[in-house]
DNA sequence: GCATGCAGGATTTTCGAAAGAAAGATATTT
DNA sequence: AAATATCTTTCTTTCGAAAATCCTGCATGC
């Protein structure tokens, strides 16, 4: 009767079209909940109440225990026996560990595309590459701020082009575990891009090519190693954004 | 009502007391769900029926669904749009990537630990080592088939030691990892220890005193060597076992 | 004969209310 | 006045029913 679904359950030929294809009620509010927290509009810390939660999403307990019971094994949320959820809490220890967890496992992911890809997977680093620079440079020139809109769509190739790298790993549990990572890194990659760029201190336009170069050279030790550089090198500007704030 | 709870929420002034002491209903749902998928009384593939669930355990839709979400994102269930969960799949491939992963977390976790690790953390290994060999000696001379409960607290024991050696590794995440990877590895293990124990064919307290001998010596690169040599014999063995049955 | 559409039943998913706990406020006793 | 008990309020958690969806078998039309 009052039950309005965003459900369009019936296959719409078409899977991977309507962006938007959000079908049960839960997995809408795992998302919404999920890029919320990424997006850092809730505060670290911050208690999660399910009635403010209902009335934000228009939605019912149900679902969003669901959604929040898969965020918190994703360490995004922190849920106490009988006192409800919260957002996670974010620090720059955390910050290292995720970072240098991420490192191992793309490192890893890496190594073993680089000893299994096929010429599928090299195109599908140069055409990552290719997307995410033209992207940068569409952006990267002008000094100005960017807006939320232009910073996803660059977090989107950015994604895209580590993901590519990794894809002929072989290990669905490499690459789940990439996502993972990547989702909780963005919690604090997000901020620190928006308070200030702090353009020309870093070329992470030929960190990428380089990366890029020696994995098509198939040189997974150098690879490696860049890549490792590249996640060290962004963790230690997030940690010299955060120090000062707030401890 | 007619709600009764197992929940005796005061803090009963002891927490790590009493063993059935599992808070909400939704807990209690998790951690039956997941022990009995693990040991193998729901068959891979089955579908979890939440009617069936209910009346098994005893509980109600919404903490069952809560537990089955929770064990999505733990790759032991499967839940597909509109059509319920069913238990995950289980074949060669997936036990040798969740192996293999395991191998590589803990691997970096020990490394860490023999670099960081004091005092207790030797104690700790060592103490982890005795009770797992009083336990292995106490069942393992007899040539018999192991009881379920014999079994479980073998396992207990074994795991209480892996976990000693990565204890002081400072990340949250490896050990988190680790603690799930090593519950997927028991839905391999438990049922190929339960079909027969091809006792004498190998030493696994052997093996055992040699990792710990190693961390103990502080040697990171031998002691990693026998710790992946370790899981990759024991996945040989299950390969073997799963393979002239259900390819 | 084969595809297509349509009831009917089975199952999942969502809802809102009711019950249970925790935190805070007020009263009571020592 | 301090400590403890009781009441209120707020919030979480659980329940069972209602709604939406999927699946299956049957009939209908080509």
């Amino acid at each position: 009767m009052r039950v309005k679904r965003n459900a369009t359950a019936l296959a719409s030929h078409e899977e991977t079209a309507s962006p938007e294809a959000s079908f049960t009620a839960a997995e809408t509010a795992y998302r919404k909940l999920r890029s919320d927290i990424v997006a850092g509009i809730f505060e670290p810390g911050q208690p999660l109440r399910l009635e403010f939660l209902r009335q934000r999403y228009g939605l019912s307990f149900s679902p969003l225990r669901e959604a929040l019971n898969r965020l918190q094994t994703e360490r995004l949320v922190l849920a106490a026996a009988l006192r409800g959820f919260s957002v996670a809490p974010v620090s720059i220890e955390e910050m290292w560990d995720v970072t240098e967890t991420r490192s191992l496992i793309e490192c890893e992911a890496l190594k073993r595309s680089i000893a299994r890809g096929d010429d599928d997977w090299e195109a599908g680093i140069v055409a990552a590459f290719h997307a995410l620079d033209l992207q940068v440079r569409r952006l990267a020139p002008l000094g100005r701020e960017l807006s939320v809109d232009e910073l996803s769509a660059l977090e989107v190739r950015h994604q895209e082009f580590h993901s590519a790298l990794i894809a002929k790993c072989g290990s669905r549990r490499l690459i789940n575990l990439s996502d993972q990572l990547h989702v909780e890194t963005q919690r604090y990659r997000l901020p620190a891009l928006a308070g200030k760029m702090p353009t020309g201190t870093r070329d992470v336009a030929f960190e990428h090519r380089q990366i890029m170069d020696a994995a098509l050279a198939r040189d997974a030790d150098t690879a490696q190693a860049l890549l490792a550089a590249h996640y060290r090198r962004t963790a230690e500007l997030i940690e010299a954004q955060m120090s000062p704030r707030s401890g």
